[in-house]
DNA sequence: TGGCATGTTAAGGAGTTGCTAAGGCCACCG
DNA sequence: CGGTGGCCTTAGCAACTCCTTAACATGCCA
């Protein structure tokens, strides 16, 4: 079963959450201040955290980013306020979902369910390789022909979004929408620069290439050399 | 910039979507009602509209009907309930992508980026052959013979519709029509130019022509020389 | 044969791409 | 709090491809 560490610093409601979640069968630790918690996570590797924002010894959103700063978890931030901005910083910040205080047990189950069955689903692409070039979304490592690849993590998407689309021409202008989100107003001069930067580091140029073909007047594609 | 319309009747979530997704660049119109996104749809004309399925003055199935009736814009449905009923009932009704609440605005996001690009590119054009010719959109390759041909943008698109309409005459203001996209203004003596220069790839003449054939006074069509 | 449509070739300019360099932003560290 | 380094973006230039226009040749039909 799924375990989960709660972050809370009022002992009473802790428990309380706790035990609810306990009956359903979840695995729950309990930390009362920001270090506890972060070393319950650590040391456990819950499936999903339940954070309170108003923890006295730490900003919320500080450790938020902390957390994510060591783990993707999905975390379920439980919030006293519902003023919008709160709700989209803290949704900026990293959280996968929220509650606003109070909230009943149902509900607090009903988000912890809702996460785990989200990072269930679409968490765990399927890397993808390319003749001797290897891509693994989750742990963001790259391989060329056994050895490893040190890209940027801009680098990373666009090759990985040209390998998840291995011998189609795809266009500045979809690169710009699909890797860099911003389907208006970017520069598409910044996808050369970044291309220009791969095929540096898989020992290629524009004018000797063997993975990046560019298509004039189209876009690029990459393509197994072998 | 692409505009958005939001159909939802809680004020809290309809302004969180708003600011979000105008952060991300989108012109967006919010509606709290199901008059208001009508009128809002029909007047703003969206590339794609947000619609909350638990509006309180008309069930969220009868206005999608209704939005379909005027317009084909790209409609996300976002949903209380996921059972699959709904599911299949709400894309039946003529949904392009559903949401299931609650949900991250980077799901949001997503599913707002995913429609946009569906109705924005045609994905993966199948390829077509014409006797020993091929021409693949996808990747642009195109080969006669099993030969690897070289042709410029242009003249590949330009014989791609040909292909695409084997057997067909073209006039030449259609193609400049189709083909440049351009009605109005372009001399038609360019067509004549990347014909010519086609024929030189093809290895034919308009003396002597295998697969292009011009038609005097209305226009060329591509032919299998078999 | 005359007039118009089409074929072909050449050349210039417009647009695209490759790559380097420089500036700014942000996180990290002393 | 200033410095440092990584990363992304922007700017700029050189090299290149391609499209268009122009000019002339050829072909088709009345």
């Amino acid at each position: 079963m799924a375990a989960v560490v709660i972050i809370e610093d009022d002992q009473r409601i802790r428990e309380l959450m706790a035990r609810v979640l306990a009956e359903k069968g979840y695995e729950v630790h309990g930390a009362g201040t920001a270090l506890d918690g972060l070393q319950s996570i650590v040391g456990s590797s819950p499936d999903v955290v339940v954070l309170d924002m108003g923890l006295p010894d730490l900003d919320g959103a500080e450790l938020l980013k902390m957390i994510r700063a060591v783990t993707d978890v999905p975390v379920v931030v439980a919030t006293a306020r519902s003023e919008d901005r709160d709700v989209i910083r803290t949704l900026d910040a990293g959280a996968d979902d929220y509650l606003v205080k109070p909230f009943s047990v149902e509900q607090l189950e009903a988000r912890v369910r809702a996460v785990l069955r989200r990072a269930s689903t679409d968490a765990s692409r399927p890397s993808v390789s390319v003749g001797g070039l290897r891509l693994d979304p989750n742990s963001r490592l790259s391989t060329l022909d056994g050895k490893s690849l040190q890209l940027s993590p801009k680098e990373f998407d666009l090759l990985l979004y040209l390998a998840e689309h291995e011998g189609t021409v795809i266009s500045k202008r979809q690169l710009m929408a699909e890797v860099w989100r911003q389907p208006y107003g970017g520069s598409e001069k910044t996808v050369d620069v970044h291309l220009s930067w791969i095929r540096k580091k898989l020992g290629e140029s524009a004018a000797e290439s063997r993975y990046l073909e560019t298509v004039y007047g189209v876009g690029v594609k990459l393509v197994d050399p072998t």
